[in-house]
DNA sequence: TCGCCTAGCACATTTGAATTGT
DNA sequence: AACAATTCAAATGTGCTAGGCG
């Protein structure tokens, strides 16, 4: 579970965000509450909202290891898939939960037998792409019934796809980040949304277009139901059959028998549990039959590539691991700010440490190889997770009118012609680009500078806001770009 | 030659429509 | 006729692997 290291000061200017108005809403009962409240930033930073990652042991296992993502062009999976239980938001108030991926270091990383190397200095980042979670956007009550999963969330390396997927380059290391949006108060429409940002740094992976570790390999087979037709080393396959060499299988069987040897013990009860986290998942709806939203500069904050993280990001969660919630306040960011000077080596605690060099390998070649450490046990803070019930198996025929109806979280939807929030975002970041279509080199990364929990003052919202337009201004020579409007 | 990437394959699961039973 | 349970095929998600590319 993640907690703030401190409650944030509400000592935030009020911030214009005139077309935050049409998004979301608010119920009846609950205007009067907090229509006190001169900010909606003010009420969703002062809640003690926690988030845990669900299914812990796979993903330290996998940690342990080194995880790999496979990402491909029509889009990936991830495996084992973010899953996480959201605790203190308000019950009533409205939420979008979005998540994407950071890079966790400025460093590129090459396979080499049987440890990953660094290999020169990481490629531009990405405009960032979102993945919207289809019950976006609904009541805390509802994001905290069930924990929150993103199995539908799909990596890609192509950067001309446009469907919703997140875009990664391959051989990097990414971190996955939750985004928690409140939707702004249609009774104060001066509030903007204001947001909390987790990130979760033993889901760390290198994103690969082919598993390199063999390991990897065998805990995504031995876990995803999905994979199971490669179970059973691998007997079963069709295509050893037809070849009928039993030799080929022989081979086969001992490369997977000498995995096996040292790892047999334990998988057996990691098995069943995955089993169970993976059937028992929430039922997504379909992103292109979600809810739709108007496009709002509360949420085009997370289009800003400046926020999204850079290459010194994971420091963030790195360095003070102990919490990882990212508020917007500029005291912290002052406190965060001399965090950042402090030497790496004096304040890593983090569960994956890159600064944990093998000085004889280092010794023998000028490149660091990466030693993936176990998170350390005072870290794990198993006690604090919360488990949560699992949510039902609802089937078409089992829904009433009314539960569907109920299931419908945005009122505001354009039934008629739903657009997934998830393509408005990434066109939006699409933008970000150069005539050229070349990717603008990162611009200052506010978390670059913030440690541990930080609050993000909405200024910077704005100004990037302007900066898309001026982006946008740049790029309408381009026959496909469309105005901001049009979303 | 090497490392990375891609497309196609076989296998398993999921989903939803059609069918059957009560 | 209405509802529930079952069946089945299509869609989708997996890792594997040969071959292409720079």
């Amino acid at each position: 579970m993640y907690l703030p290291e401190e409650r944030p000061v509400l000592d935030l200017p009020y911030q214009m965000n005139h077309l935050a108005n049409n998004y979301g809403y608010y119920p009846q009962d609950c205007r009067t509450q907090y229509s006190r409240m001169n900010s909606a930033e003010a009420e969703l930073t002062s809640l003690p909202v926690h988030v845990s990652l669900q299914d812990r042991e796979l993903w330290d296992k996998f940690s342990s290891i080194g995880t790999e993502m496979l990402i491909t062009k029509s889009g990936r999976r991830m495996f084992p898939s973010c899953k996480v239980t959201v605790t203190g938001l308000n019950p009533k108030v409205k939420y979008v939960v979005i998540m994407d991926m950071v890079p966790f270091d400025n460093h590129k990383y090459k396979w080499n037998k049987d440890c990953w190397e660094v290999n020169g200095s990481s490629d531009p980042h990405l405009p960032n792409r979102f993945f919207i979670h289809p019950d976006s956007p609904a009541p805390g009550q509802k994001w905290m019934q069930y924990p929150i999963s993103f199995h539908k969330l799909k990596l890609t390396n192509n950067t001309l796809n446009s469907n919703g997927l997140v875009v990664l380059h391959s051989m990097h290391k990414y971190q996955p980040r939750l985004h928690i949006v409140q939707s702004p108060d249609p009774c104060t429409p001066h509030n903007p949304g204001a947001y909390l940002r987790f990130t979760f740094p033993e889901a760390a992976f290198i994103a690969v277009t082919a598993y390199q570790n063999q390991e990897i390999t065998k805990l995504k087979i031995d876990n995803n139901p999905f994979a199971k037709g490669f179970r059973d080393n691998g007997l079963n396959r069709k295509r050893f059959r037809d070849k009928g060499t039993q030799e080929m299988q022989d081979t086969d069987r001992q490369v997977k028998l000498d995995l096996t040897a040292n790892e047999c013990a334990g998988m057996s009860q990691m098995v069943e549990d995955v089993d169970v986290s993976v059937s028992s998942s929430v039922d997504c709806r379909d992103t292109q039959n979600s809810s739709s939203v108007s496009l709002n500069p509360f949420i085009s904050a997370f289009t800003n590539p400046s926020s999204a993280g850079g290459a010194a990001a994971h420091q963030t969660h790195t360095l003070l691991s102990l919490s990882n919630r990212h508020f917007s306040s500029p005291r912290e960011s002052n406190l965060n700010s001399v965090c950042a000077a402090l030497p790496v080596s004096q304040l890593s605690t983090g569960h994956t440490s890159f600064s944990r060099l093998n000085p004889q390998e280092t010794h023998h070649n000028s490149r660091p190889k990466i030693q993936l450490q176990p998170p350390h046990p005072s870290l794990q803070c198993h006690d604090l997770e919360l488990r949560l019930p699992l949510p039902p198996k609802l089937s078409r025929v089992q829904l009433s009118e009314s539960a569907l109806r109920n299931l419908e979280m945005s009122p505001l939807s354009d039934c008629a012609n739903p657009r997934p929030l998830t393509n408005i975002l990434n066109r939006s970041c699409f933008r970000a680009s150069t005539p050229s279509g070349k990717l603008l080199p990162n611009p200052p990364q506010p978390e670059q500078f913030l440690r541990g929990s930080e609050r993000e003052i909405y200024p910077a919202v704005q100004e990037y806001t302007d900066q898309q337009f001026t982006l946008n201004s740049q790029t309408e020579h381009r026959p496909h770009m469309r105005p901001l409007t049009e979303y």
